[in-house]
DNA sequence: TTGTATGCGTTATCAC
DNA sequence: GTGATAACGCATACAA
């Protein structure tokens, strides 16, 4: 039933057949579609919207791109496409780019940093107007300011070494500064940070800074710990939370705050395993608010990050930039909000 | 800061350039690049691999997909990005096509049906070579065989009527049967199925159907419904799993089937609104597999699906048909998982 | 105001 | 074997 194709499929129509449809010269079909405000006989622009509609014309954006330079497309490129956050942000970004009829091409580093520079590489091929990076900006493939083509960008979350580009993330320090103040006016004492490993991660780095801030200005009454946790060290994390819950029994009452969503979900597995009550035996506040959160236990406090407006923000950034807005490179933080649920009540 | 942009950026080498600096003609380069099995002359082909290397020669895909009609680009059009289902399938796929050399252009609907059209005709005036769709197949824009302008497609997870291509996803039919089969011989003999509104979703009806022959297959020792859940109405959901939870006490142990990710998150809320234990009060078992699932109460049995496996094969599908595979449409029903955890054990 | 001619970077069809 | 040359679909100087 593959049909015999008898059907010559009439191929998209061209400019060059509104032309010939509207009688007159493909320039001037071209000046219509796209200089329609000055430059218009009547007449002919009457002839020639007819032909268009009837032909259904619609111009094709890989010839306007080889021509004109400009296609139309934003590069996307994300460390990790499994990262929810990494998924919100693209939500936000491709709506705000359709929206502005921009089209988004997707890149997923799958966590191979060395590969950055060829992401780079095969967008710009396609003539991409821009990039929008949620990547670590490090490794061998590392891109410097000139390996985007001279191509503006906007970092997401997490800022690169040496590019002076916008810049759009979550309000770190806030977020921190609120979540460790909200733990210390329920009187825990006992904190400990988990992170992925810093590594130079931009944003893992200012929230551990941002730990260290808090607890600092809580000294001595407050003592704060980090503990960097990798995925394939469960022992590892298991022991650090068994010593907070340790120091918590002595009396001192511990909190365990999450670096992402990722080590929330790690650090509720943990403590699953350690047959540990959140709230009741350790508190626990977790950045990133999965939707699951109000479901475990009595409910898990999170810092909501407000990742569709972080990628909204970030296209419209772009976006900006492709209109010609000059000037010195932005730093837009958007506030989170910290969710109070059971896990760091009362206990 | 902005710099004087004094560095005339040195624009992308063309095949023009690699033609003078080899000294031979732009023809010769692209027969070296395309055909360079046959046709070659040692001392020619050595100056022009010298000069593409030296000049980091990479031609345009814009301009081939121009020229040859072929872009390397594959577009992949989904209902809801917001769907982890969806995630994992494009991340399969995505995967799948950079390692072909392709790359994926990603469209949303953001559930907005009516606009399917609107996405194949946007990718297709990018040329790309051929279509995953993870959509609906209805609503106003709803694409015909011949919408896709004559370019080959995949249809994932959803079926669209008078769509004769290709088609991969979860073998419904047997993983109902599997989890059925797990209930009843659990000693479940209640069994609730909920899914979203059918709507004429074709996953959404398989499985709904296969529910409904399973249960009759073990009638009238068991017993089935099913009930349509939207988002909106979780007083109707409440009710129904209170009713289910009635005929509980009454002796007969009941269960509830879930039939994705998000009806398995919605009753997973109503039943912490009810105060109902899950495996205790009632069986559970949903479709989907979320990360979270290990962790919420005595734990949530569910059936996995191989999505990345679903993503990957669509791709693969689909390239298979770009490189000319002939032959009726094809259906890949990939196996589920059941993992069995505490929401179905005894009680 | 409108038409003509040229270029964007490739591939393919011809001659040579 | 290799080199001109004409497309591909569009935009834009330039000429009219």
């Amino acid at each position: 039933m593959s049909a015999a194709a008898p059907a010559p499929r009439p191929a998209r129509a061209t400019i060059a057949d509104v032309a010939k449809a509207a009688g007159v010269s493909k320039a001037t079909v071209s000046r219509f579609l796209n200089h329609r405000e000055r430059l218009l006989s009547p007449d002919i622009a009457a002839r020639v919207e007819a032909a268009v509609t009837q032909l259904a014309y619609t111009p094709s954006p890989m010839a306007q791109a080889l021509s004109h330079g400009r296609s139309r497309l934003i590069g996307l490129i994300v460390a990790d496409i499994t990262n929810p956050y990494s998924v919100a942000v693209l939500r936000g970004a491709e709506k705000a780019c359709q929206d502005a009829g921009y089209l988004v091409m997707l890149f997923n580093l799958g966590n191979d940093i060395d590969r950055e520079r060829e992401a780079i590489n095969a967008l710009a091929g396609y003539q991409v107007d821009g990039f929008i990076l949620n990547t670590l900006g490090r490794g061998a493939g590392l891109i410097d300011a000139d390996a985007l083509h001279g191509k503006p960008a906007v970092l997401v979350d997490r800022r690169h070494a040496g590019m002076h580009t916008d810049f759009v993330s979550l309000d770190n320090a806030a977020a921190m500064k609120a979540a460790c103040g909200h733990l210390v006016d329920g009187g825990y004492r006992e904190l400990l940070y988990i992170t992925e490993p810093l590594k130079g991660v931009s944003s893992r780095r200012e929230r551990t800074a941002a730990f260290g801030d808090c607890v600092a200005a809580h000294e001595p009454r407050v003592a704060g710990e980090v503990y960097e946790s990798t995925g394939d060290d469960g022992d590892g994390l298991d022991a650090a939370l068994r010593a907070l819950h340790k120091r918590a029994k002595r009396g001192r009452r511990a909190a365990v705050l999450a670096g992402n969503a990722v080590v929330t979900l790690r650090v509720a597995a943990a403590m699953a395993r350690l047959g540990l009550r959140f709230g009741e035996d350790i508190g626990f506040v977790g950045f990133d608010d999965p939707e699951w959160a109000p479901l475990i236990g009595p409910g898990l406090s999170a810092i909501a990050q407000p990742t569709e407006a972080i990628g909204r923000t970030a296209a419209t950034c772009l976006l900006e930039r492709l209109q010609g807005l000059e000037g010195p490179a932005r730093q837009l933080l958007l506030p989170g909000e910290l969710v109070v649920r059971g896990s760091s009540g009362g206990g």
